[in-house]
DNA sequence: TATGCGAACCGAGACGGTTCGTCTTGACAA
DNA sequence: TTGTCAAGACGAACCGTCTCGGTTCGCATA
């Protein structure tokens, strides 16, 4: 009886590993989420789809895969925010930052479709989390520590909700297609979220 | 040459309208998402399939009538809030009551059903905000007004930007699965908001 | 060192099963 | 008489599995 469940990774190809990656953001760049079928994926990348489905459980884990690979071309490399001494000058640019993101359809379209994965798959979304949000929010907590010890920030702010307070309207907008992502939008989230957050007087 | 695209609206069957979007309802809080085909609600609602392709264009159309017929069973009615004079108290409870929504299979399921298509269609996006979201959020806003009255918020204060950072910080953690929908965390959001566009003293 | 062998990968695509969206049929209602 | 109705046949697309040779790698034997 052969166990089917484990590859045999050290002899997998990383050229079609590469292939298969890039194939998924190209077509769903191109094309739109509707049209990213497996059976596209391994046309483009002139991969069998075997060769998919050995690797990867599903489409959605693609997408992710094609999402991390997207964002941290430098791998395994802890993220490090910029950090001028001035917390709103820091948290503007990002926000700025990120909303250029969600404007680059190279880099949103893929997002995008990932996205609906992760919503229709909670295993999913847990992988996301721990693989490419996770070490982000992490980078962003260490900025306003030092923010909080500059005195830029309350003693007690809790961060994790901050960073909600920041992230989730921006991404909102973007994902429901219900508002601006424009940078005075990005600015005056960032001036209402420090005025809820400023050290007491 | 017959002209496809109006069907006599007068003729329709308001007996297959219901069951179609109640079978939609019921099958997506029952087997899920990815379950969720028109053959399978054509089958359920006893209804041909080519009902459904008469009247909606599209499986997430179906759902926005569904999430409509549920949200809305007092139809036509302008919304109203509770409003006890104490903006703190009633967004509170509205916040509790959102995230009690989202704990609802029978409400939820269909919901993130319809998000996901959402996310995918911009043209049903924007039936969605036109048709679900706008009514609500002028609700809302109709509440915040009689705060700023009230002297509880600043005269000033960006009433949208209130709802985007109470409302999209709960609908992300429940959509993406990224964190908790219980009402201590709504309560900090909702004081962290209160503080941020408190009336200057 | 060179040769041979088995295992697991690879690309390609056949296969049966679903679902799609369209089309046809006959019943029924305005 | 006309248009909607339930039912379901139809071809196309995609799913996930399986099979087929071809290739690459590690290991054993000479």
């Amino acid at each position: 009886m052969t166990t089917r469940s484990t590859p045999d990774t050290s002899r997998r190809s990383e050229r079609s590993r590469k292939a298969i990656l890039q194939a998924a953001r190209d077509l769903v760049a191109e094309t739109g989420y509707a049209k990213l079928t497996i059976e596209a994926i391994a046309a483009r990348a002139k991969v069998g789809k075997q060769t998919i489905y050995r690797w990867w459980p599903s489409k959605g884990a693609v997408l992710l895969d094609s999402v991390l690979a997207l964002s941290q071309a430098d791998q395994d490399q802890d993220i490090t925010l910029p950090d001028t001494g001035d917390i709103e000058t820091d948290l503007k640019a990002l926000m700025r930052a990120t909303a250029a993101e969600f404007a680059a359809p190279a880099f949103a379209a893929p997002l995008r479709a990932l996205t609906i994965e992760i919503t229709a798959d909670p295993r999913l979304a847990d992988d996301y989390h721990k693989r490419v949000a996770a070490p982000m929010e992490e980078a962003k907590k260490q900025r306003l520590r030092s923010a909080q010890r500059a005195g830029q920030l309350a003693a007690d702010a809790d961060l994790d909700l901050i960073l909600d307070m920041l992230y989730a309207p921006l991404a909102q907008h973007w994902m429901l297609h219900s508002g601006p992502l424009a940078s005075d939008y990005t600015d005056r989230l960032v001036d209402a979220v420090l005025r809820a957050f400023s050290p007491r007087t």
